[in-house]
RNA sequence: GGAGAGAUGGCCGAGUCGGCUGAAGGCGCUCGCCUGCUAAGCGAGUGUAGGGUGUAAAGCUCUACCGAGGGUUCGAAUCCCUCUCUCUCCGCCA
């Protein structure tokens, strides 16, 4: 959520940002609003003014044994006035906060404008494509060959975008996420958490899941609980509602849990294999900062989630992402693109964004510095690290032999009993 | 699921028959004084948000907030209703 005073002081800003973003957001009613809630403020509080002064007059005329009758009978018409412009207020605060909680966040100077994924900018790569010499395959191929990957019975348990996976999966799966949790809080410092799976809707609303993007989660039926799209969800809103002290700060979670998402609007897209699920597992990592430190904590950040991918020897790419394919909260977004041979070709793995303020004042998430009366609104941070299910298909892909079983990487060996090739397992 | 108790400022804790209580008292914290050092002592200060005014900071001023929402009343932390959360006991359960 951006600050109104911010809008209103900065509306050619904020019109160029919509713009660029490929938004055809219409400000005025915003400003309509703006004012009108002002006027109804301005007229409320003075009315308020009069009835206290009153009250204290009532009371005082009653210690004295005087007769306050007349003027009781001009408060009982005053806290009427007063009643009706609250109730026309509440409503016009409501349609003003909605309109507010519908803007996206205005991107940092650095980002490149653009329309869409074409105009991303590739910051750097790290390592080579492998070199095969036979073709290949793509993940589901050598999952279903090794019997580890078992798409049918996940659909028929529970439907399309459901994998039940089989032994040498599960436990690379699981190895995965103690590799990653523990790389990231003995070598990065970051605390782990584990929170909720379930969330209620002011916490989605925090970190700007809601209103707007209702339709890719998933909802419990009957209850306020969503399940969580991504820890970020949880993790960020930990401190919601806080005043931090400064020297708190930078705060650093990480935090595994599963992932829910309807992929509502993607039907017909990444169908086979395991690169869009409804549910998948993931290692996030969550920042609350400093403003001033926030940009370099992101760098780190970033570098904290190419470590996974670095350790497992995989080559991938980090990308800048333009203004038009950028995440709606977000302020600057670089996404890392694994490389995936059997499908020849990158696919996003992490995406790493600082949020600035814009989550700290939808969650009221602030902290307070030394010497200074005022609270200021943290900047929150968060990126994948990473998502593991990528991951496992990227391992699949990059280390596969000819012969159809996989070599595991040498970090994961101790995490798996030390094997050291998967091979063909005991699906039946 | 059944029975009961509670929710007040950073923390503890008072709030009488509703009125000058944004909230006593204590602790903590900040600044100052005092003191060989430390401890103790003394003095002052110490919530958040929004609006108006101000170029801005400061300041001044108003409004709201005692778990949340609603009601009664000229006026509610205090009375009434609903909800949420916490705790205790019983039952059930991984």
């Amino acid at each position: 959520m951006l600050d109104v005073k911010f809008v209103r002081d900065n509306m050619e800003l904020v019109r160029r940002m919509l713009t660029n973003r490929q938004s055809d957001l219409d400000l005025e009613p915003l400003l309509k609003l703006d004012e009108t809630r002002r006027s109804l403020l301005v007229d409320v509080e003075e009315k308020k003014h009069r009835r206290n002064v009153a009250s204290e007059e009532i009371s005082r005329l009653k210690k004295e044994k005087q007769d306050a009758a007349g003027l009781v009978e001009e408060m009982k018409d005053l806290g009427r006035e007063i009643k009706s412009i609250d109730l026309r207020l509440s409503e016009v605060e409501h349609e003003f906060r909605e309109f507010l909680l519908n803007i996206p966040n205005v991107p940092h100077d650095s980002v490149p404008v653009g329309r869409d994924e074409k105009d991303n900018r590739e910051i750097r790569t790290w390592g080579e494509k492998p070199v095969f010499d036979f073709e290949p395959a793509p993940h589901w191929e050598i999952g279903e060959g090794l019997g580890i990957l078992d798409f049918e019975r996940g659909a028929k348990i529970a439907g399309a975008r459901f994998t039940l996976y089989w032994g040498a999966a599960s436990a690379l799966e699981r190895a995965l996420i103690c590799f990653m949790l523990d790389v990231h809080t003995k070598r990065h410092g970051y605390t782990e958490v584990m929170p909720p799976f379930m969330v209620n809707s002011s916490s989605m609303t925090g970190t700007g899941q809601l209103p707007k993007f209702k339709d890719d989660l998933f909802k419990l039926e009957g209850w306020d609980y969503w399940l969580v799209p991504t820890a970020e969800v949880p993790v960020t809103n930990i401190h919601s509602g806080e005043i931090l002290d400064e020297s708190m700060l930078p705060r650093c979670y990480t935090a595994y849990t599963p992932c829910f998402r309807s992929e509502a609007g993607s039907h017909g897209k990444d169908t086979r294999g395991l690169i869009r699920q409804h549910q998948f597992n993931k290692v996030e990592l969550v920042k609350l900062a400093r403003p001033e430190d926030s940009y370099d904590e992101l760098e780190k950040l970033l570098d904290n989630a190419e470590t996974i991918l670095r350790e497992l020897g995989i080559h991938y790419r980090v990308v800048l992402l333009c203004t038009g394919d950028m995440g709606f909260s977000s302020a600057k977004t670089y996404d890392i693109e694994v490389w995936l041979p059997g499908q020849n070709t990158y696919r996003e793995i992490s995406s790493c964004s600082n949020f600035e303020d814009f989550q700290a004042r939808r969650a009221n998430i602030r902290f307070r510095q030394k010497g200074r009366s005022r609270t200021q609104l943290v900047h929150t941070l968060n990126g994948s690290g990473l998502a593991v299910g990528r991951t496992l298909v990227a391992i699949l892909e990059n280390f596969q032999q000819e012969d159809g079983t996989v070599v595991i990487p040498e970090v994961l060996r101790p995490y798996m009993g030390n094997m050291k090739v998967i091979q063909r397992g005991v699906m039946s």
